[in-house]
DNA sequence: TGTTGGATCAACT
DNA sequence: GTTGATCCAACAC
């Protein structure tokens, strides 16, 4: 799949953070670590919305930890969690409105083999079917958060893939405002994380 | 200054 | 199905 240089424009981020969810879906991501380039196409997401929603970390107010959720749409929202693993967000909406959308599950499309040194077992075959696994894989820490994503660091394009089906359910791993339907994912691939396919 | 629990994962039983 | 790994932000004191 050749892609050059159609990266998702700030009004891409700036819409409702549900349809940004939604349309994410299929879009590839790319992070240059180093010399290298990696990419991977998104197959599952999951949206946070707002002060109102409690799940979200945004519903306890503006901390110095979810600041850049408070700031403009298009920029990278990482934080650190259970003491081994980072997660990657996608900030949305305007400026002053707290909203992300979580990414849970890629598909590997380019650097493979260099997130598979990031791996102890050099034989292990799913790298990005979970938010800890594909951060680990995709070398993305806390230095990575507040990225402009459209930058040349971390970025996401456009590359004319559609996505046949797209299904929805609660989200993963809260405890709170489980009820909302806002969790969006590729029932057709099977990098789709694990917690995600139990749950159902 | 101290405590607590989390948008996870892998390795157990 | 359960548990251990292992950190830091948030909040209570």
């Amino acid at each position: 799949m050749i892609c050059v240089n159609n990266k998702l424009s700030r009004d891409f981020y700036l819409r409702p953070t549900l349809k940004v969810a939604h349309d994410l879906l299929g879009k590839f991501l790319t992070y240059k670590s180093g010399s290298k380039l990696l990419t991977g196409r998104l197959v599952e997401v999951e949206a946070y919305i707002g002060k109102g929603d409690p799940a979200c970390h945004a519903a306890v107010g503006k901390t110095k930890r979810n600041e850049v959720m408070f700031g403009l749409g298009g920029y990278s929202y990482i934080y650190f969690i259970y003491g081994m693993y980072y997660c990657l967000n996608v900030v949305t909406e305007d400026e002053g409105f707290p909203a992300a959308v979580l990414i849970r599950g890629v598909e590997p499309v380019k650097g493979v083999e260099y997130m598979r040194q990031r791996y102890s077992n050099p034989d292990k075959n799913k790298l990005t079917d979970g938010p800890g696994k594909l951060c680990k894989a995709f070398n993305l820490t806390g230095k990575d958060n507040g990225l402009d994503l459209t930058g040349d660091k971390l970025y996401l394009e456009d590359c004319g893939y559609k996505v046949s089906r797209i299904e929805r359910s609660q989200r993963i791993g809260i405890k709170k405002g489980v009820e909302k339907l806002w969790r969006f994912y590729d029932p057709d691939s099977i990098y789709v994380s694990k917690r995600g396919i139990k749950r159902k």
